[in-house]
DNA sequence: TTTCCACAGGAAGGTACGGTCT
DNA sequence: AGACCGTACCTTCCTGTGGAAA
């Protein structure tokens, strides 16, 4: 009867989704002066007049995404008791949508009911943002002809996207002196986490799409520290938290460049660990193992999404490491990386190619490059090694290593 | 100060693929 | 079916780099 294999036991949480990232709390913390101007920027969007286009910047997890939601959910709200103004905010996330006609692409089907979406090939970009603008000018068709339908297109991460000339900012920026749009008012609300974006916009479009910035301030230490308090307070028990574990996460969140989000993650899978130990406390120690889990998963789950032979290089570091071989150059990399291919009867790609898969691997927290630099008398090189334990890295590539079979030197790291 | 090493990584161009349109 | 489109993924070629040595 007891030998069940799942069971509700002890837990520190009283509401675990507070701390997701999806949770919009109702009031931001130390956001005060930002969220002023903010407000201040979308006032005329309350009369019904021509919206300003907003750029907001300012790092990671400082509160740029959740300020928005926060905003216009209230402003769609409090609009609508206005019966001459309709708002409505389409929001994009630009993240991996490296071109313009991604974008476009994206804005469609953000706007289009789910069977009416559009492929992400096939079109030429000129229809695609033909599409773009009559998908906009419908939201406004859809309201009674007295009312000023105003649009705010969101557009997150932008500084993941192109720049250039026809570029979909440049498109945005001239919507008005092109007509492109007959009923809809837009705004544009640019978020960008890289603080020299609107450096490398073109003097017409940055003067149009940044019309009004908005930089939001890094947390200190304190701001942090509030942020964790409030989004604790909803998420765990009364007591269930150790004192010096909100101020260690925030001490974590302050390292990554005072990032909320980190903070909050990590104080999460702290929660996570005490919850699947059945305690109702989370304590320090529960903090300093999240962290090690965190970068962990974040590196396994990220190896799995990765190029087969991005896979087979991680693998040849791998069994370099295994050795004591590391750091190795990349040349001495390659080379090892050829013998993999060998194992997975695979043409092996060009060293050009394997050094772009080893600044990914650094990029996803898997390898660590270090520039040498040894003059006449060799040159300048990079040197890689893996950032983690062994094990960790074989549990990164189970399949790869089951497809291809264990190298000599990992074997003993293999699990039983 | 100049030379030189050994590579890093940008640029340009090719191919294959999954799409749409007529 | 066949013309076109945008993109992922490669290769080839080549210029730039920074410190040790002369």
């Amino acid at each position: 009867m007891t030998d069940r294999v799942f069971a509700r036991g002890s837990t520190p949480f009283r509401n675990r989704d507070a701390l997701s990232d999806r949770y919009t709390p109702s009031e931001l913390v130390g956001r005060d002066e930002e969220l002023a101007q903010y407000k201040e920027y979308l006032e005329p969007v309350v009369w019904g007049e021509d919206p300003n286009n907003i750029f907001l910047y300012g790092k990671t997890g400082v509160g740029k995404t959740a300020a928005t939601k926060y905003l216009l959910s209230a402003l769609e709200a409090d609009v609508a008791d206005y019966d001459d103004t309709h708002v409505e905010s389409v929001q994009v996330n630009c993240d991996s949508l490296s071109t313009s006609y991604r974008v476009a692409v994206a804005i469609v089907n953000e706007i289009r009911e789910p069977h009416e979406q559009i492929s992400e090939s096939g079109y030429s970009t000129s229809e695609v943002y033909e599409m773009m603008w009559r998908d906009l000018d419908a939201i406004a068709e859809e309201t009674p002809p007295d009312q000023t339908t105003i649009v705010l297109l969101v557009l997150d991460e932008i500084d993941h996207t192109e720049v250039g000339e026809d570029s979909i900012l440049y498109q945005l920026s001239r919507a008005e002196e092109n007509q492109n749009l007959q009923r809809a008012r837009i705004g544009v609300i640019g978020i960008s986490n890289d603080l020299t974006f609107s450096d490398r916009l073109s003097p017409k479009v940055n003067s149009s799409l940044c019309q009004k910035k908005i930089f939001f301030e890094t947390y200190d230490a304190n701001e942090l520290e509030a942020v964790l308090e409030q989004r604790a307070s909803v998420a765990f028990e009364d007591g269930a938290i150790e004192s010096g574990v909100l101020s260690l996460c925030a001490a974590y969140g302050r390292k990554q460049s005072g990032d909320a989000r980190e903070a909050i993650d990590l104080l999460r899978a702290a929660g996570d660990i005490a919850r699947s130990d059945d305690r109702e406390i989370v304590t320090e120690a529960d903090v300093e193992e999240g962290r090690a889990r965190v970068e962990r998963e974040n590196v396994v789950e990220g190896v799995r999404s990765l190029h087969e032979h991005s896979r087979y290089t991680l693998y040849a570091l791998s069994t370099l490491a295994a050795e004591g071989e590391t750091p190795a150059r990349t040349r001495t990399v390659y080379e090892r990386y050829e013998l993999v291919c060998d194992l997975a009867v695979a043409d092996p790609l060009t060293l050009r190619r394997v050094r772009d898969f080893l600044r990914e691997l650094e990029m996803l927290g898997a390898v660590t490059l270090t520039e040498q630099n040894r003059g006449s008398r060799g040159g300048q090189f990079l040197e890689a090694d893996i950032r983690h334990p062994i094990d960790v890295m074989v549990t990164a590539l189970d399949g790869t290593i089951d497809e291809l079979g264990a190298h000599d030197s990992i074997v003993e790291y293999l699990p039983e």
